[in-house]
DNA sequence: CATGAATGAGTCTTCATTCAT
DNA sequence: AATGAATGAAGACTCATTCAT
C-alpha cells in the first residue's frame, strides 16, 4: 500500500542525550505521540510498530513493555486524544460566569482550539473513525462523557429555545445540527485544510448559530474575510 | 489488527451456476462490490485480498487480471463511488424546471438518496478518508466535478442571497456551511447509524436551509420526525 | 527477480495476418525459438509463458496444446539446440576429402558459425548449463553424440600425433584441451560480447591448434588483427 | 520447473544450542553459504527463500533483516564468490619471489584453487552467469580488479614473449587465450566433474602453457595422470 | 527499564495450467 | 487448432511480537 511513499520519520525533536530510562508515564506519551504523527502521515494501515518507535527514538522492544501490544497502543492513542478534546469543552462547561448564547458558542468552538485543531490530529481522528473496529470502540469508550456533552449542549438549546418567542425547536434536533457542523467543518479540514483554517471554522461557527439563533447571536459582520470554498 | 475478528464474509448471494468467464466490466465491478463489504467491515488495514475475493465467489488471482495491484482495486472502488455520487448531484444540477431554492435543497439531499447513503458505502467513504494517501488520491480525481458541484451551488446561493433583501452573505461562505453540514451529518451516520437515518438527515438539511434562507424555505413542520439525538 | 526489468518483448516479426491454424511443427518452432530470445533476455527463472506465447504471437493456451508444460518446452528448446550444433560438426566430420588437420579445426571452428554462434543462443546455452536439472538433462539427451563428436575429434587427434616426430601426448587430453578452449571462447563471449567476436574466437582456435600441432598448422600470421582482451 | 525435485536441504551442521543472535556478519555469511549450497542443486529459479534459510537454520524473516531482498542477497553472494576468486590470484600477484613463467602459471591455476574449485561453487558461478541480469552486475562488480588481473597476465605474457627469440605474438591475445582455456575447464567441470578434477585441470593447465610457451616450460611429463575425456 | 536480533504467521503477487468457447 | 479468462499453489516480503542480553 504506497500511494505516497515518502519516508518521512525524520528523528522527531529530541536531541540532547536523552537518559536511557524514563518514568512510565513519559515514555507512554512519547509512544503516543509518535503513533499520532505516523498515523497523521500514512494513515492506519501504514503505521508500523517499527516507525512509531524510530520516531519515539526508541527501541521496538518498548511498545510491549509500555502497551503490551500494538492494538493497545492504537486504542490508547484514542483515549489520550479523547481526553485532550473532552478537557477542552469540560472547562467551558464548568464556567458559570458567561451566558446561555455565549456557552454554547464557546462549546462549539472548543473543537477549534489550536492544541486539539492541528492538522496531525484532525487526521488521525478520521482515520480512527474511518475504521469499523475503532468507532466501535471509541463508542464503547467515549459513551459517557460523549453524552455528556450533548446533555449541557441540549439544557442550553433548550434555554435559548425556550428565551425565543415562538421558538418550538427540539433542542435535540438543534444540538445534533451544531455538532453536525462542527464535524462537517473538521472533516473540510482534511481534506482542503488550506481553506479550513481555525478562524474560518470559528467563523462558520458563529454564523451558523447566528443564523440558527438570530436574536441571540448578532451576526458577527460576514462569515469570513479570509474566505474559502472547496 | 483485530478489536474485532469475527470472519464473517459469509458467502456472498452466488447460487446459481455462475458462469466461469464473464464480461470483464462484470468481474472489475464484481470485484469493486466485494470491496466495499469488505472494507465497511474491517478498514482499509483489515481488508486483505483473500476476503474480497472469497467474497466475490471468485479465486485470488483474479484480482492482479482485472486490477493488477490491491492498491489499483482500492483506488478503482474509490472511482466508482465517486462517480456514484457524481451521478447524483449531476442528474439534479441539469434538471432545469425547477426554481433555485428547490433546486438547491434537491442537490443538498442528494447525498443521503438511498442508493448513496448506505452504512456500508458510508463506511467505505470515510475509511478512505481517513487514509491521507487516498485523501490526495481523491482531491486529484475529484478536482475537477468536486469544483463544478461548487459551482453550482455557489451559483444557486448567490441567486437565493441576490433575492433577499438586505442579504449580503457571502455565496462561496454559505456553500461551504451547506457542505460541512451534509459532510457532517454522514459522519454522524456512521457513528450513530441508528439516529442518523436517512428521513432524519434530510429533515435536517431542510431545517438547516430553512434557518439560513428563511424566506425561501417555510420550515418543514419541524425537523425531527424521527428524532434523533447523540 | 529483476536486475534489468526492461519489458523487451516488443511484437517480434509477424506482420502479414497470420492464418489461426498452421501444422504442429511450425507452431513448436515458432514457440521455441520465442523461447530462445525470452531466455536470453531474461534467464530461465525470468521467462514466463506469457512472455514466450506473446512474443510468439499465440495466446498462452498454446503451450500445453504443443509441448504439455513449460519443463517440457524448456527441453524441447534444448533439443533444438543441441541438433543444430549436432548438424554443424556432423555434416563436416563427414566429410572425407580435406586431411585431418583440416578436418580437426573445421569441427572445431564449428561452434562458432554464424547460425549457432549468436549472442541470443550462446546465452541461452548458458542459462541452461547454468541449472543444475537442465545440465544432468543435457547429459542424458546428448550422452550419445557427444561421445560421438569426442570420438570423431580423439581419433582426429591420434593421426595427428602419430604424424608427429617424437609426440607421445594423449588424444584423449589433446581432445579435452581443445572442446575447452572452445567453450571458454563461447563463455568469454556472452560476457564480453563486444571483443569475443566470431573472428576473433575463429582466430584464437586456429592459433591454439598451432600452437598444438606446430608441425600441422602454419601460425595463421598471429591470432587477431581485431585484437580483444577481458 | 521440476526437473529434478527431491528436497534435499537436509537439516545442515547445527548441533551445538546456536546462539539466538550473532553478530551480522555472521549472519550473512551463514546465509550467503547456504544460498551457494542451494543454488548450486536447484539453480537460480529453484532457489527460494525457504529453501535457504532452512537450510542456514534460521527463520524466513532473517532475509530481509540482513539483506533486504532475495535479489540483494544473490548478488551478495556474487561479491562473495568474486572476492574469493580475487584473493586467490591477487595472492600470487603480489608475491614478488618468482619468476615471470612461475608466476604466470600460478596465476592461472588459481582458478582450480581447491577453497575455490568446489563443484558446488563453480556450479553457483555457472548459474549466475547463465543469467543475463547477473552477467551484466558481475561486469560492473568485477570491472576494477578483473581489468587488474587480465593487466598483470599481460604483463607477464609480454615479459615471456620478449624473452622468446623470435616470438611477436600478442600479449593480449595470449591473455584471452589463457583465460579461456581456464574457463573452459571450469565450465568442462560442472558438465562433467568425474572427469575434470582439480589435479587434471592443472596438468591441462600447465600443457598448455608448456605448448604456448615451449622455451619456458618444460613439459610437465605428459598432462593426464588422470586421464579424462568427454 | 531498554534494546534490537530473531521469529513466523499472514499478505500480496506471480504464473503454470486448465477449460469453456 | 486456438483462445484467454480463471484458478490456486507457491513464493517474496512485512511486521507485530518475543526474548536474551
Amino acid at each position: 500500500m504506497s500511494l505516497d511513499t515518502r519516508d518521512g520519520e525524520g528523528r522527531g525533536v529530541q536531541d540532547e542525550p536523552r537518559p536511557r530510562t524514563a518514568p512510565k508515564e513519559v515514555r507512554r506519551t512519547q509512544l503516543i505521540e509518535a503513533t499520532i504523527d505516523c498515523i497523521a502521515e500514512r494513515g492506519i494501515s501504514g503505521t508500523t510498530m517499527a516507525q512509531v518507535t524510530r520516531r519515539a527514538g526508541l527501541s521496538v522492544g518498548i511498545v510491549s513493555l509500555h502497551f503490551e501490544s500494538k492494538e493497545n497502543l492504537l486504542t490508547s492513542t484514542l483515549v489520550y486524544l479523547s481526553e485532550e478534546v473532552r478537557k477542552a469543552w469540560a472547562t467551558i462547561a464548568e464556567t458559570s460566569d458567561i451566558d446561555a448564547a455565549e456557552k454554547l458558542c464557546q462549546i462549539a468552538i472548543s473543537s477549534f482550539d489550536p492544541s486539539i485543531f492541528t492538522p496531525t490530529k484532525v487526521a488521525v481522528w478520521f482515520a480512527f473513525f474511518g475504521e469499523a473496529p475503532y468507532r466501535q470502540h471509541y463508542r464503547k469508550m467515549v459513551e459517557g462523557y460523549d453524552d455528556e456533552r450533548g446533555d449541557v449542549l441540549i439544557a442550553l438549546c433548550k434555554q435559548l429555545v425556550a428565551e425565543t418567542d415562538g421558538d418550538a425547536r427540539d433542542a435535540e434536533v438543534l444540538t445534533d445540527a451544531i455538532e453536525c457542523f462542527s464535524d462537517g467543518l473538521w472533516f473540510n479540514a482534511i481534506v482542503y485544510p488550506e481553506d479550513f483554517t481555525r478562524e474560518y471554522c470559528v467563523a462558520q461557527v458563529r454564523a451558523f448559530l447566528a443564523a440558527q439563533f438570530p436574536s441571540h447571536f448578532k451576526a458577527h459582520s460576514g462569515a469570513g474575510a479570509g474566505g474559502a470554498s472547496t
